[in-house]
RNA sequence: CCAGACGGUCGGACGACCGCUGAUGUUUGCGCAUUGGAGGAAAGUCCGGGCUCCACGGGAAUAUGGUGCUGGUUAACGGCCAGCGGGGGCGACCCUAGGGAAAGUGCCACAGAAAACAAACCGCCCAAUGCGUUCGCGCGGAGGGUCAGGGUGAAACGGUGCGGUAAGAGCGCACCGCAUCUUUGGCAACAAAGAUGGCAGGGCAAACCCCACCAGGAGCAAGACCGAAUAGGGGCGGCGGAAUGGUGCGUUCGCGCACGCAUUCAAGGACAUUCCCGUCCUGUCGCCCGGGUUGGUCGCGUGAGGCGCGCUGCAAGGCGUGUCCCAGAGGAAUGGUCGUCCCGCGCGCAAGUGCGGACAGAACCCGGCUUAUAGACCGUCUGGCGGU
């Protein structure tokens, strides 16, 4: 394992974060929705941005409180870690947990989300 | 050992790798190092407080909401503790909104004669006129007595027994219940004993109500600060409604003009309501201050704090002392993956293997209550069986 390859960010940014309620909206409305096993991700390409935005949601549908947490943190460490691998165009991402993602198995989910990403063609 | 009652504790463990976030240290900085990082209910938001802003002058009455045996405890409570009364259990123990029904109003369905100044359906008893008669009485029943018996009901105006009576009835008596009074014990709720009374006051206040006590409103999206333009807004100053008086100026001596200088009258609004007294606000011009929202910072964790020990109290708790610093996010951290062990379930003769890990996620903070919770453990006590 090559240093650059654990180096990938050559020119890569950091991910930020969607943290508005109308950005998630505009996601939902203008992007790409590729459903998986394991997550439903919403894709929108933005090239003007410098770096790729993440967003996290489980409705209650999923579970209580408990339930949609432990989700989302599945759902954020799998995105870390395939980022961490991978280069991905700079884009707006949602990704919405679904009954599936607890017992889905990790290495699944992140092949479920290398799979979104390329359907989506940022990959 | 079995069955049970009560109280309490824990609520997966360890490791590796990769992450998130607060604090501290260090660095020009990227960063690095050290260290902390969900609960007993963090939940429901049902009570009580701290804190913040707003309102806030006094008195009387009223309204609204809450609490409701007694004593204690507490910052406070509708919580808790110790008792009392009532009910349940062989027992350990458990349950209990439990002030007032002789202040008033109201309700008590169905059934039943009657549901509250009692009442006569059946029955029981007395019995006039009348009819019959073997003159003993029989039939019949106007009217009256009666609530013991029947029957209805959740409830029927004390219960059981004896006497008594035409039949009956607290009509009389004994015991029980009840009421009143006295004494004793207790701070009290209340308890016990005695005397008196022939029985009064049916139940419902979780119906209105009465009585006693308590209560300003809104909440951390409170609130404070930073911050570019406009508006609202705030401060200071001038002017400002009507009448009368006063002062000044002018005057053709009729008066005119100016000025809150004084007094009175003003209209609307605010302080839960009403009343009384009282306070405050309002228009216009000029100058100055100021800055809706978004964002950032603070509020924000040293506290009615945790743990230990001693004294004190039956206890809740109180007092003293030592020690510790123990989450602080903001689309919202407190994790992800893997391995070993533990527990449960399934498959298997077995080694083993697969799946799963109760309820549940802080958001200003405390004290309670309520609700959810797989399983494990500890202590005290009760009943039964066996042994000594």
């Amino acid at each position: 394992m090559s240093s650059d390859r654990l180096d990938p960010p050559e020119q890569q940014p950091p991910p930020q974060r969607l943290k508005r309620r109308p950005e998630f909206l505009r996601v939902a409305a203008k992007g790409r929705k590729i459903p998986t096993k394991g997550v439903v991700v919403q894709a929108l390409a933005c090239p003007d941005q410098a770096s790729v935005r993440l967003g996290f949601t489980v409705t209650k549908k999923v579970g209580n409180a408990v339930v949609r947490n432990r989700t989302k943190r599945r759902l954020r460490e799998a995105a870390r870690l395939y980022l961490r691998e991978h280069r991905v165009a700079p884009a707006d991402l949602v990704f919405v947990g679904r009954d599936g993602t607890r017992g889905r198995k990790f290495d699944r989910l992140i092949a479920d989300i290398a799979q979104a990403l390329e359907k989506a063609g940022l990959a």
